[in-house]
DNA sequence: CTCAAGCGTTGACAGTGTCAACCGATAAGT
DNA sequence: ACTTATCGGTTGACACTGTCAACGCTTGAG
């Protein structure tokens, strides 16, 4: 083993210590034990323990534009957005580690945290978008930034809460959670049919 | 300054170092450095840093209980439940810190932090008991805990996505932030509104 | 007056991130 | 082909951390 297997090797170590013992219990010199190499070796892979987090962070967002991405773009921009949350969703199902890392951590390195940032807005701008073609179509008259906040805050509060307690274990069987994530998203369409309709009274009593 | 005096300043000397540090940069060392103490002195008064850090985030959900419940029960269900989520939404805005060590941080200590996650649960019950009010109130037929969820989900979301960019500095107004956060309230409540005139058609299609 | 407890101290130890120096192999340039 | 620089590994040292142990003062109870 040598060079790029190495790093690669880091990595997964990395991740099985934080899955273990959690992110804040990760340290480069316990990495390089596992693999038995020297404490420095990691060093010359990665600049400094928060950049291992950081590559760690990197390719959570990797995956998680993959899953944001990989729907089929169908005729109906209801559905297409539908699509995109249950995309979220899954991610933060199938990821709860990564999905905590990403948006539940202390995140590392400033600048680096500039390329994550910038990953994270990307998802954001998808889903304006499709809150934009879904306002289109509907020849509504949207706020699409504030209808966009709203599902995005929806989406991510959901996967945030379940994610939470996947690990926590809360008592909630998987036929529950489904049913439960449906009828969020359910009440997401509800939210954006009723602001389609209300085209002109956007000002209302508070 | 003697005795309780110090785990005070231990507490408030903390949270000024998470403030410009970040938690992950806290240390019991430090604090007693800026107290003109021994590196030891906080022990007498904390059994281990995590206890520090577990003490400082009882006081969040401590003062967090105190925003959900300040508000004035009004007449109206729906009020009521607006009020609720203004209310977590204020806390999240006036004490982005404290929010962040809640929910979004690797909590320390499975044991205290039963404490804590009993007091989030407390919280939702709070919210389930409002949205059963209203359920009542509209003699609708609401799947209680599942219309919780989804006010729990935009609430938090929300409340996450603000103090998150409250701290990222990113650009908006204060007048955007009042009519966005004005915005998804709303929406909340036309989910609300939906789940509650459609009765019986609980199955839909997915 | 004794003495135990509370609360401060110093000292030590293992574990951490990271800098510096060293060292072999290997690829490049002359 | 010989030099040489770079890559990727090593050991050693340093400052810093959490935490245990032992010590001392001060003070209130018996």
């Amino acid at each position: 083993m040598t060079g790029r297997d190495i790093k690669e090797a880091c990595v997964r170590e990395a991740l099985k210590i934080i899955e273990k013992n959690g992110v804040e219990n990760l340290s480069l010199r316990h990495v390089a034990r596992r693999l038995r190499l020297s404490h420095q070796a990691p060093y010359k892979h990665f600049a400094s323990k928060d950049h291992l987090l950081a590559e760690i962070i990197r390719r959570g967002f990797e995956t998680f534009a993959q899953y944001l991405e990989q729907d089929p773009k169908t005729a109906s921009p209801r559905r297409n957005l539908r699509l995109l949350g249950k995309a979220y969703i899954r991610f933060a199902l199938d990821y709860p580690l990564y999905y905590r890392l990403m948006f539940s951590s202390p995140h590392p390195d400033p600048k680096k945290h500039r390329a994550m940032s910038d990953h994270s807005l990307a998802a954001f701008d998808l889903l304006r978008e499709r809150v934009a073609a879904l306002n289109l179509a509907l020849r509504a008259n949207m706020d699409v930034e504030a209808e966009a906040l709203f599902v995005w805050s929806t989406v991510h509060g959901l996967a945030s809460i379940l994610s939470w307690e996947h690990i926590n274990g809360l008592p909630m069987t998987p036929g529950d959670r489904r049913r439960r994530i449906v009828h969020v998203l359910n009440r997401i369409g509800d939210g954006l049919r009723a602001g389609a309709s209300a085209k002109s009274r956007r000002a209302r009593v508070e």
